[in-house]
DNA sequence: GCCCAGGTATAAA
DNA sequence: TTTATACATGGG
């Protein structure tokens, strides 16, 4: 990829087709948020401001090693998507339709234990609500970085209690925070090693934390692992589709077909009555 | 007040 | 194995 420096950051041709809002804001990840022209966000302990202008994406708050080791793959930069919607728009109409509306959403490379932590929190919860319980929990427990503040450590984490966790409101779930920080702390639970399990093993060794289940498992294989070849696109969409056709959300998420998830929330979501019985 | 939100643990059928 | 309910909190 061609990258140029500019005073603050990086530049490049956004040959790739990413779209900066679909893909931050298709409630894959927590931590981004809109200003007037640019996205502004942290990962990797590095927080940076993300704006697309003219064919080109700009990042500003970094540099071209930070670039190479960190933003390239976080943001997903060198996977063929064109591709992939393209096999994806041949499997039905409303796949296709669904593609070229959401054709530039990017499947993000987040750190596994922010993954785990964010998707535990978002049970039974809405994205506005998830997005303020991250951000407090960072806030009061991440180390600060300029004028943010880095995802808390699970080292940290383990060490509180229910009560100390009481003011980010994340409510019933805090019991549940503790419990995945210290199983990671004990090394009962390595997320390393478990994004390179088989997926049913990864699965099952994820759900041993408690409150776990299976759809915050496929959210942290997905989007904290980047499992996406692990399922058949086809048996994943047959599934969605079952689900969006009775009337419910697609609740379990899929692979590569992470890509077509969320293409299909946003269809769905966006075009409701083509979804009704 | 009531209902719901990218669910899960638990008890009971 | 499948089905009902509670769970913390805040917004509509």
């Amino acid at each position: 990829m061609n990258i140029k420096s500019t005073i603050n950051g990086v530049c490049f041709e956004n040959s790739m087709g990413i779209d900066l809002g679909l893909t931050f804001d298709c409630g894959q990840c927590f931590r981004w948020a809109k200003k007037d022209n640019y996205y502004i966000g942290t990962a990797y302990g590095k927080t940076v401001e993300i704006s697309a202008k003219d064919g080109l994406i700009y990042i500003e708050g970094t540099n071209e090693t930070d670039f190479r080791n960190i933003w390239a793959k976080y943001l997903d930069l060198n996977t063929n998507y064109q591709k992939i919607t393209q096999e994806i728009s041949n499997l039905s109409p409303e796949i296709n339709q669904a593609v070229k509306l959401y054709s530039g959403i990017h499947i993000l490379n987040q750190e596994p234990w922010e993954a785990l932590c964010s998707f535990i929190i978002s049970q039974n919860n809405n994205i506005p609500r998830i997005k303020k319980i991250i951000e407090s929990l960072c806030e009061n427990f991440g180390q600060k970085i300029s004028n943010s503040y880095a995802f808390p450590s699970a080292k940290t984490l383990s060490r509180l209690s229910v009560e100390d966790l009481s003011v980010i409101k994340s409510g019933f779930r805090a019991k549940y925070i503790i419990d995945a920080a210290q199983k990671v702390v004990s090394d009962e639970i390595n997320l390393e090693k478990i994004s390179k399990m088989p997926l049913d093993e990864a699965r099952k060794a994820l759900m041993t934390i408690n409150g776990v289940g299976p759809k915050v498992a496929e959210c942290v294989l997905l989007y904290g692992m980047h499992r996406l070849e692990a399922f058949p696109l086809d048996v994943w969409m047959k599934r969605v589709m079952e689900t969006l056709f009775k009337g419910q959300k697609p609740t379990i998420f899929g692979p590569y077909a992470g890509v077509a998830q969320q293409y299909l929330y946003h269809y769905s979501r966006m075009n409701p009555e083509k979804f009704k019985d």
